[in-house]
DNA sequence: CCATTATTTGTAACGATTACAAATATATAA
DNA sequence: TTATATATTTGTAATCGTTACAAATAATGG
């Protein structure tokens, strides 16, 4: 596993503590935390962390691909330190995110002449084994 | 073009002036409107129309399925009343929301045994032709 | 027509995010 | 090192889409 400072360098971005600390935070985790979720986890370890702190850095870590912002509707975001193409599953029972391993499908025959594709997000809604076992 | 009202009433929801001038503006427009744009070209026709009225309809529209709640991550939400299967594709350049008619790529097989799928969101970003000859 | 229920309305509250300026830390130059 | 400039962090206040709520109005049923 590459050091989480190392990674910062090498796109550009000084290694401060607290930058260090959301990315590796982020990329110890399987969940896709919110903002609060975050600075809740970091603030014992780092008592004078802002909450804006977490905000700027998250955003400036987007900008530069090494997180992705994840959208489910639920009136704030989350945050993905794995980039790779993969899609989600948001359970409507329990409101859980699944990560689906496998790249979303080739959509470039879909787009008219002349538009350039950047990303595909793939969002799959439904019901997870559990829930639909207890309906 | 079968009636507005009708529809509302085929799915068992009465057809108040509110209710029916909501979807039928919604059923006429091929943007994807957001609140405060459905609630503005309302207005003049329906002065004592409520900001709260039409955030009401929609989420009543919605969980009838009339209408679907579009999330570009613009910070506001946007309404289609074309419930058809298809694509969106956001331009980074311009904002634009185009729609793909065509049916997102069959995904059933991506899901873990026991996950049953209800819906796939298929969104995809990129540059639109007139953006991309700009650039 | 009265009583009950459904719908609409307007205001106030909420909460995630953003703006901003002061405080702190880091880098650069002399 | 010391001074100076620049970057980063911090905390507070503002923003803004949305939601909660209760009063007002409209529709329904006896």
């Amino acid at each position: 596993m590459q050091a989480t400072a190392e990674i910062l360098t090498q796109h550009g971005i000084r290694p401060s503590v607290q930058r260090t600390t959301v990315l590796r935070y982020l990329r110890s985790v399987k969940t896709h935390p919110t903002v609060d979720e975050i600075y809740q986890a970091l603030l014992p370890g780092n008592p004078s962390l802002s909450r804006t702190t977490v905000y700027n850095t998250l955003e400036l870590l987007s900008e530069h691909n090494l997180v992705l912002t994840l959208d489910f509707g639920e009136g704030y975001l989350r945050y993905d330190a794995d980039c790779s193409p993969h899609c989600h599953f948001i359970c409507d029972g329990c409101g859980r995110v699944f990560d689906i391993m496998e790249a979303p499908p080739d959509c470039a025959g879909m787009l008219p002449r002349g538009f350039a594709l950047k990303a595909v997000q793939l969002k799959l809604v439904g019901t997870c084994a559990a829930c639909s076992k207890a309906e």
